[in-house]
DNA sequence: ATCGCTGCAAAACATTTGCAGTTTG
DNA sequence: CAAACTGCAAATGTTTTGCAGCGAT
């Protein structure tokens, strides 16, 4: 908790060495996903792990279902531009931004009535 | 460039495998590659093939850089709330969202100056 | 005795690379 | 022929798992 940024497992794995110089990245990557799934921290992206492709070539932001992962698109124009209220730390030279909302898609509202242990 | 969705390299290498059943894995690999540098599509998210905590539990966003990938906060009150401008595809529950503004960092743009080719 | 946590090593994935052969222009 | 592309196999990188031991309840 003590780190700052936004660190990998390896990194944090390093940092903690330093205090329990036998630890084992196992541990670190189990402790992790306790604390992900207690809601500790979140994670950058939900969608690490395997690069996705985006054949959308048209300015867009996501819908992301949280349970099953599956991505929708909406179209830059269903949405209200994004403003910022203060300006960015310096020198930031911004490109696009996308967004992303995050929630249950259907499928998955249906099924967590059906079955909700799951 | 036919397939729907958001697709992963093992479904493009199953989808173009019925085209092309001596194809390798490898060969898919390649071909993203060549597409996502040229631009001709993206990818989903940035921050693909390594898990990164984010400890910050107030609700924030992230300026992220398209090319050292290094990640800054920005609190969700400097930003003007994200309004949509038709209701969501059927039955989406939102919890909450994210935004992403990529561009390039201070260090990044300054290294380009004195080292163009990296 | 049981439960949860640990390190280790191996397994399971995900991705990249070197290389030699083939195709294309 | 040169350049670009390919499959294969091996190398890398990331994450998970099985298991046996250990400490706390």
């Amino acid at each position: 908790m003590a780190m700052p940024g936004h660190p990998s497992p390896e990194e944090v794995f390093e940092r903690v060495r330093k205090k329990i110089p036998a630890i084992s990245l196992a541990t670190v990557y189990k402790t992790i996903h306790t604390f992900l799934d207690s809601g500790t921290f979140g994670e950058v992206s939900i969608h690490h792990g395997s690069l996705r492709v985006d054949r959308n070539n048209r300015p867009h932001h996501h819908l992301v279902c949280t349970r099953c992962k599956s991505i929708i698109d909406i179209d830059d124009a269903d949405l209200e531009p994004v403003r910022l209220r203060k300006s960015l730390p310096g020198g930031f030279r911004v490109q696009r931004y996308a967004v992303e909302i995050l929630g249950l898609c259907a499928k998955c509202i249906a099924r967590s009535q059906t079955h909700p242990e799951m």
